[in-house]
DNA sequence: GTCTATACCTCGATAGAC
DNA sequence: GTCTATCGAGGTATAGAC
């Protein structure tokens, strides 16, 4: 039982890091066996089909994140520094969001290519950010705009993460955290009724 | 010969939609037989390999990319018109770039994490519109940041891109074109060594 | 629970008739 | 130049011994 669950989590976890550095498609089943002490044939035990392994991964990863959000919550005081602390934990130079784009990105536009059914899931964790920046917005004196706001500033971040990695240059991230640093910088002095000058619509 | 070239680009074509909706990798000469009027062991007289038939569309692409960028500047008198020309080219709501992704982008990340060597081809369709805009930015009177401007601006659009993709949410397009037309504006407005407000290092 | 062996499929690519 | 037939590799998934 208990050692179910063990293989099970190191099963994830190999599958993870595959899924996240060559894709979904092209990892493969004896791939992720190779990274680990367990023989193709054996995943069936734990899985049913590759799908329901990504979903494993995906709900993984959910995990991760509420844990990065509340961590971020905890050691920020100010909504301010929690954004910027969620920015740098995306496009961080040392992450591996600059070498390999963003999981929960890439990931999405892969199944929205495949016509995944799990796409729905994979996308909630954009809307596990979405809502916690929206919060965090709002906290700033932007309530109504708050879910705009969030969105932009996820638009900037997966921006980043993709011409960093098309281009090969991780100088993208360092330059695009100074950007919307200014811009937080200018929201923050904006009162809160005026129009923001910049991702307003 | 003419006929040769004739059905050797219908192949092109047909392939450059698939590619462009499903992805390369989820994509089968199969599914490109199925679309045209050819059989699939055809493509290997066209082809010696699919790599050498995807290398065919990203020169397409290139030639169309350029058709484009001098059609710009052809109907916009100021390089602020011939940018907002180019954004709205891109997240237009019409268009396929907020159904499918940004072409570019979407192909650099899967040929990245492919570790394909035709990643370096692809990548020349974002260096190509980097220059452009980069001339652009310069003609407004940033020269020395013309590069730097121009990258923050392809992050901003790719993101718009993929947000829109994977939230099915084509509105964020129309959202990011409006805030980059007022960073654009605040840029015009900036003497030109003052450092921008925004998209600065 | 983990292994081996294998069924069954689809893919990219080749061979050779026409 | 286009067709059919087929090869070999590699994929997901299953069956059954241990």
């Amino acid at each position: 039982m208990t050692h179910d669950r063990r293989t099970r989590d190191e099963i994830v976890e190999a599958a993870h890091q595959l899924f996240y550095g060559h894709g979904f498609g092209h990892t493969s089943l004896s791939d992720i066996a190779c990274t680990g002490k367990l023989k193709k044939g054996n995943f069936f035990y734990h899985f049913k089909t590759k799908s329901e392994l990504l979903i494993a991964v995906i709900d993984s990863r959910l995990a991760r994140s509420v844990a990065l959000l509340s961590q971020l919550e905890m050691n920020a005081a100010s909504p301010m520094q929690r954004l910027m602390g969620f920015v740098r934990s995306q496009l961080d130079d040392q992450g591996e969001v600059l070498q390999h784009g963003c999981s929960v990105g890439t990931l999405c536009i892969e199944l929205a290519r495949m016509q995944s059914p799990v796409l729905q899931h994979a996308r909630e964790e954009f809307m596990l950010h979405q809502h916690w920046l929206a919060s965090q917005f709002a906290e700033m004196g932007h309530p109504d705009q708050g879910i705009t706001l969030a969105t932009h500033l996820l638009v900037r971040v997966q921006g980043a993460a993709i011409m960093a990695q098309a281009l090969e240059d991780p100088s993208i991230g360092a330059r695009e955290i100074s950007s919307i640093a200014c811009w937080l910088q200018d929201l923050a002095s904006h009162p809160a009724c005026a129009p923001p000058a910049h991702p307003a619509a």
